[in-house]
DNA sequence: TATGAAATTGACTGTCA
DNA sequence: TGACAGTCAATTTCATA
């Protein structure tokens, strides 16, 4: 029954309790007490709202994947300190593979995005290679529950 | 404003408009009035609520780098119908560069995960070659507002 | 400011080991 | 019986005109 819950906020977060107990066969506060439960348990770990980046004039969004030179403890520090003080970087991953980092970057247009790179990427500290591919478009699905 | 409204909301999706008045310093009304305006003008563009994949038994995310081998538009069209039908298929973004094909993959653990690789990715129509990292973690930014 | 809808709480009931 | 999960009714809080 939680997993019914889940997969339907998946679905759609604005629905209300109520809505749900409907769908799935039981009553309100019912419904509502295990959505807190799931909610306690930081299974349901938040809500987050989705802002369309093309309507606030950033139309470009661009894949980085950063191979660091050094890679000491303090290397990663420093690099992951820097990374999240760049205002266009939505995403910071740490990744194991043939990067070390992979960052979301959002642009207004390509030759913001080129001064972003330039005088705010390639300037990181203990910066080795950097790969980048430019998002054409995105799906995202409900995934495994 | 609008830009303070669309900051707080991205740190807390779940305040209410009074409680983001107070903050912002508008009646409660007129916070709520430019919050639906925003909503309107497709600028916020959605609700989503965040699962703790951990909590649900899912421990290992990786993203995988995937390259056709076949890249006409039908070879597009499969390889988009094939992949959007794995269950553990979090997100694919279709891109420009070093790869085509993007994908953010849940598993079990990572010998679940060889079985995705291996009877789920490998199989899809088209594929060339594949690169994998393993996400440690990673960390969101507000981005450019 | 006023109204209706939703969230939240409390009191009570039925089931299971 | 004790723990749990449910329903219904009452209350508070929020969204909305």
């Amino acid at each position: 029954m939680d997993r019914a819950i889940l997969a339907a906020l998946q679905r759609d977060a604005t629905q209300t309790a109520s809505a749900l107990s409907g769908r799935i066969g039981l009553s309100q506060p019912a419904t509502w007490r295990r959505i807190k439960r799931l909610r306690d348990a930081r299974v349901l770990s938040g809500r987050r709202v989705v802002l369309d980046r093309e309507a606030l004039g950033f139309g470009v969004t661009v894949f980085l994947g950063v191979k660091l030179a050094t890679k000491g403890r303090v290397s990663l520090d420093d690099f992951e300190r820097a990374v999240t003080a760049i205002p266009e970087v939505q995403l910071v991953e740490h990744v194991l593979g043939l990067y070390d980092y992979r960052l979301r970057v959002v642009a207004r247009d390509l030759s913001d995005f080129e001064r972003v790179l330039r005088r705010r990427v390639m300037t990181l500290p203990g910066v080795g290679d950097v790969e980048a591919n430019v998002l054409l478009s995105e799906e995202r699905r409900p995934g495994p529950l």
